[in-house]
DNA sequence: CGGCTTTGACCGGCGC
DNA sequence: GCGCCGGTCAAAGCCG
């Protein structure tokens, strides 16, 4: 994995496609999860530690790269991530989270943890980024 | 040989 | 009601 750095970009833009994930619980504000974040990186496949499995890639409006759908094979883990690549900045790859993994990782050798961590990301989501 | 990627089809929601 | 659009399925093929 070659990321030079990682920030916390503007997620508004993605942050605008949530009419499924409101789950529509009346009055309550509860969603799924939802994270997205920015990597600096020239390659997309950022591997943190999950096995993934891509079940699906479309082609994102108003860019020119596709968008890829991943979902984690672990049982009965429903974490579901999408990477996306900005049309202006091909160094820079959108990868969003869905849900929370509920298991541990399975993969040794990896330092995105400790990343995360710096980035003060943990397993339970800023609410405020997900309104 | 098994797990994963690929890729077009399929599906449901929404706008016109 | 129809067609577009975004997201998902699944069969076939690739690659270790």
């Amino acid at each position: 994995m070659d990321i030079n750095d990682v920030v916390v970009g503007s997620v508004s833009e993605m942050m605008q496609n949530d009419h499924r994930n409101l789950l529509s619980v009346k009055n309550k504000k509860i969603k799924k999860p939802r994270f997205a974040f920015q990597t600096k990186s020239q390659v997309d496949i950022l591997d943190d530690g999950y096995r993934w499995r891509k079940y699906g890639q479309k082609a994102v409006k108003n860019n020119n790269y596709p968008r890829s759908y991943y979902r984690c094979t672990h049982e009965g883990c429903n974490v579901k991530k999408q990477v996306q690549r900005l049309s202006k900045d091909e160094t820079v790859v959108v990868t969003t989270y869905e849900g929370m993994h509920t298991h541990p990782i399975q993969k040794p050798s990896d330092n995105f943890e400790q990343i995360l961590h710096q980035m003060h990301i943990f397993p339970n989501p800023p609410c405020h980024l997900i309104n």
